[in-house]
DNA sequence: GTCGGTGCTACAAATTCCGTAGCAACCCAT
DNA sequence: ATGGGTTGCTACGGAATTTGTAGCACCGAC
């Protein structure tokens, strides 16, 4: 990816993070490990069958960002990543609230 | 994009909203527009200069979404949007804490 | 008119993703 | 120790998305 984000990367840690969560499929892994650890099977049939490759892509960059990681059971948050799976609770009720009347 | 996200995404308003919220940009769309509406050059050359295609395409699925309003003035966030800013400056609080001593 | 701004489209090239197949390693039972 | 069942993960060709650049049509000011 080389250039990350540019001028704005300057203020880094938003950027960094927009970067790695805004790829495809970074929200949804981060979402389906919210119950507890996941082997990279599980995960994948978790997560619409994703591909193997963009699976283990996903979660090397997670790993880099230590909100994941790898232990005995599979595939988990970190504390940190529990702290993101909270906010990822929030856009779930957000969610709710918003497109659940349409 | 044709299949969405298969079963899961049936019933679901979380998957629809990790979905489009997934896609490259969206997010940092998003963060870029806290501050006020931008018009599509500035919002572009805020995100580190997105080619426009993409960025029109973005901008409408989040007017689908309803978290994003072109009027006077640019783009800017409807209610349910900055709702939406809320939960990402909660995320730059979190990126801050945890990236910012790396 | 022309100059500068706007929002936006066109389109080829580059990158990324998908889907399938399959490998090596591990267990556990036979 | 052989077979069958897992597991995590890689390879790779084709499909889809993204990027970059160019440029159009429109507007208001001059």
């Amino acid at each position: 990816m080389a250039r990350a984000h540019g001028k704005n990367a300057t203020r880094r840690p938003m950027m960094t993070v927009l970067t790695t969560l805004g790829r495809r499929w970074s929200l949804r892994i981060l979402w389906e490990l919210r119950d507890g650890p996941l082997s990279f099977r599980a995960l994948r049939a978790a997560a619409d069958d994703i591909s193997p490759s963009v699976l283990n892509a996903r979660l090397a960059e997670l790993r880099e960002l230590d909100v994941v990681t790898r232990e005995e059971g599979g595939y988990a948050l970190t504390d940190a990543g529990r702290e993101l799976g909270a906010i990822l609770m929030q856009l779930a009720r957000w969610a709710e609230r918003n497109c659940g009347r349409r």
